[in-house]
Formats: structure tokens, C-alpha cells, sequence
DNA sequence: CTGAGTGCAAAACATTTGCAATGTT
DNA sequence: AACATTGCAAATGTTTTGCACTCAG
């Protein structure tokens, strides 16, 4: 079990209000998420396995995809070859890719305000931005 | 107009620009580009199987690449596993993807030009946004 | 003719799944 | 004790790569 309860009682809560167990798996994959937002399943397993005893891929993957059903993390798909996890409580932000250094920038969700209520209004499209991921150049690399 | 022969007289000129080769691989790739916008290399690589002698995945791959290197394509994740390619000069859009029955739709770019310039404005950050996909859920599904 | 492009088959990856063993409740 | 989770290994699905052959230039 959880030595420390103070952190984040949300998750073993969530789990249980979900009827799912809450295991080791599941706590440190949810460590690693929160310690490094925006990681691939790649990093997260590298990750999770530093932190103590091996945890097969699967595993991780399992865990990942438990976490996003009771709704503690979320991802995002930053490019080709790469769904990025978060917690979801992170605070709604959009990502920004830079296209040549592959930087990640977080930007509030406010931003695209307008390109919400526009949609809704030409589309009945209900935007969630915070999956949103917009690709460009940074401001270093620009200059 | 380059007022001459064919369709699209741009896809050879182009590749021979590039001192790459005008093949019929590629010229049937294109087609099936041109054809179905939108669509993912695997469902690329049926059509074109169904549009004369069969032509193996990799060919495929090979030449969205080199099609997507001379700039005539260009493709978009709209989500988990799913690249997307379309003509690159098919009008700047945007891509709606709806999570619920998976529809996509589009919509001008204009609509995002608050948040372009947004982006611009609070982050030196140069937006490129026909490469985003927005999810959400479409108003058919929502009502 | 010459080398870029192709076809084929195998390799490299990322993710998923079946099932017996394990650990949470 | 009951059964959700895990570990392991094998299956799956997609994209890439090596190499000999072919065809566009």
C-alpha cells in the first residue's frame, strides 16, 4: 500500500470507486506519469522499471489504459509515432510541437477560445482542445 | 494554368524538379490520393491494388514518402494509429474527428486564425495548423 | 547505359492478447 | 476465498530495410 496517503488520495479512490484494485503497477506508473507529463509508453516503461522492481510492457500498457478509464491520466498524440500521457488534472493546456527541435510547449486552453465557440457555432462541433495537438515552430528555432 | 496536357501537370514537373523519377507507382499513388483525401496508407495501399497490377506496402510507403518530400502530399494524424495523407494542395483545412462515430470533417482554416495569431503573439510560436487534428464530437453524435 | 525505384521477403517496432500465477479486497 | 491484475510469451499489425532486378532518363 501507499506509505505516504497525503499525495494524491484521488487515485486509490478513483480505482476503488471504479471497482478496480489499486496495485503497485498502477501506483507507479501513475508516479511516473506525474513526475514526467508528456511521455511516450516507451519512457513510462523505462521510467517505471528504474523505480524498483520490472514491470513487463504489457503491464505498463494495462495500467496506463486502466488510468484513463477512471479518467486520472489522459493522452494526447504530439506526432507519428507518439501518444504522450499526462495526468488529467494537468491543467487544460494545448501542446505545442516544434517541428525542429521537437520541443513541447504548453499553452492555456483559453487560447483557443474562439476556435471553440467558432466551431460549435459553424459545425455543432464540440472541441476538446486539450487533446489537441499543434504543430510549428518554436521561437527558437526561429530565430 | 500551366495550359497543357494533363490533369495535374504539376506532380511530374515537380518530382523531376527534384531530380527524382516519374513513376507509374507514383502516379497511382497520387491518384489514389487525389481520389480519396483523408485516407490512411493502409487503405491507400488497397485502392491502388484495385487500380492496376498489384504494387507491394512498401512500394507504397516508398512512395508517399518521396510524394510527401517533393511537397504534392502531405499527411495528418488524426488519431492513435492513424497517418492520414491528402494532396498538399487540397485547400488549408482543418481536420474535425469525431471520437464518438470517428467522422472526419474540415473546416477552413480561418477559423483558427485568433489562436494563430494568439500563439504568435504569446509564444513567438508559428502555428501550422492544417496539420491539427481537433477531437470531439460531431453534431450528428450529439444529438 | 546508369542509377533511381521496385518487388519481395525478412526485420524492426509498438501494442495486444491468452492463460496460469499472484495479490487485493 | 474470489476474482481482478499481473507476468510471460506469443500473436498482431504496421512500417522499415536489404538486396537483386527493372525501367526511366
Amino acid at each position: 500500500m501507499s506509505g505516504s496517503t497525503g499525495e494524491r488520495p484521488e487515485l486509490a479512490s478513483t480505482l476503488r470507486a471504479a471497482g478496480m484494485r489499486v496495485t503497485g503497477t498502477r501506483e507507479r506508473v501513475y508516479a511516473v506519469v506525474t513526475e514526467m507529463p508528456h511521455s511516450t509508453p516507451d519512457a513510462i516503461i523505462e521510467r517505471v522499471n528504474e523505480s524498483g522492481p520490472p514491470v513487463p510492457p504489457s503491464s505498463v500498457y494495462r495500467a496506463l489504459e486502466a488510468l484513463e478509464e477512471v479518467g486520472v491520466v489522459a493522452h494526447t498524440h504530439l506526432d507519428h509515432r507518439a501518444p504522450t500521457y499526462h495526468r488529467a488534472d494537468h491543467a487544460r493546456h494545448l501542446h505545442l510541437v516544434c517541428r525542429s527541435c521537437g520541443a513541447v510547449a504548453e499553452s492555456p486552453a483559453e487560447l483557443a477560445g474562439g476556435l471553440v465557440a467558432a466551431l460549435e457555432r459553424e459545425h455543432g462541433f464540440a472541441a476538446d482542445v486539450t487533446h489537441m495537438a499543434i504543430q510549428g515552430e518554436c521561437s527558437t528555432c526561429r530565430s
